[in-house]
DNA sequence: CGGTTTCGCTACGACTAGTATCGATACTGA
DNA sequence: TCAGTATCGATACTAGTCGTAGCGAAACCG
């Protein structure tokens, strides 16, 4: 049976993408402190209240912006190093794309100092790649882990030191150096 | 002789120190955006205005205050390995310390579209490591930069994830992966 | 058309970075 | 002792920010 075609009322109007894509771009140009939850609004055309009807504040939306920024990793193949590779050029892709990295610096700042949006931040959007990387390398969870930090934690640095993301002949080296450390 | 003893007029009260700890203690309590510039002052026992004749900003003071808190690296040895373990094990015990990665998150998010604090964060926090490692580790200074982008990247991004500075043996894995990259 | 839910809009309270001002204070040199 | 000078503390202020409240209009259902 068709389980109630539609809850009554006016439907949800869908802006999700394109609030996401408004939050990155006014992120990427003003920075995050700037980029405040009105401008983000109106470069997305709808209001201020509408944003904070879907997201408890700023800082979970930008979380769900990096999530759904992120996405899932490419499908893992039979060999570990070149996996390792994908999720490492991965990365280094979706932190080059322009207000990511900012995003992510701003979540962090917030979240210190905020249990809650933490938890949003390391259950949304590491837990996935935690739990998928856990078994196409075959490491532990604790090392997976450690991955991650060295990979999103070099990309991330580098960004904020410069302003620029990684160049590729940096980004091998680092392929190759956790590569070292699969065997 | 005697280069003119001091300058004419009330001189200036030496409270930088006072004001660095109360920095770091405040945003170590409240997180760096909570940590504001008025709090910061009356936990130093000083005016706000006082703060605001000595830094031009509130990333400047904060920068300032890392710069101070990280202090130069310990002198080098002969092994090229062992510098570049006691440069992780510095920059861990750094990083651990209370306030230092919210505040190192803070001047991040700050210094994006602040091209003159982030000029300023490379120039007197990353630079000075960048010159001594480049001699010490006997590297180019692109590999010099980065080393420290993983250094400081990897133990950034856990504190800011998990909220705990990276455990021991993390960290000692990190030291044995640079080192292999040094063979 | 009546009922229901979301939307846009305006206004608002609480808080923050940074500036301006002014009298009080601490030191120098005579 | 007394002017001269530069800093300090305190207060007030501007401009801007997050997040909330309230209201009428719009979009959908049966």
């Amino acid at each position: 049976m068709a389980p109630s075609a539609r809850p009554p009322g006016r439907p949800r109007s869908s802006v999700d993408a394109e609030v996401f894509a408004a939050t990155l771009t006014t992120i990427h140009e003003l920075g995050y402190t700037r980029a405040t939850v009105d401008r983000i609004a109106a470069a997305a055309g709808i209001a201020k209240t509408t944003i904070y009807r879907r997201w408890p504040s700023k800082g979970a939306l930008v979380t769900a912006c990096l999530v759904d920024a992120f996405g899932p990793l490419p499908p893992a193949g039979r060999d570990r190093e070149q996996d390792l590779a994908a999720a490492v050029r991965f990365g280094a892709r979706r932190i080059a794309e322009p207000g990511i990295a900012a995003a992510f610096a701003g979540v962090f700042t917030d979240a210190i100092g905020d249990p809650e949006l933490r938890q949003i931040l390391s259950t949304q959007l590491q837990d996935p790649y935690r739990q998928v990387l856990t078994e196409s390398l075959g490491l532990s969870e604790q090392r997976v882990l450690f991955f991650i930090d060295v990979v999103i934690g070099t990309l991330l640095h580098r960004m904020g030191m410069t302003g620029e993301p990684m160049v590729e002949s940096d980004v091998e080296a680092l392929i190759a150096m956790l590569q070292r450390e699969l065997r």
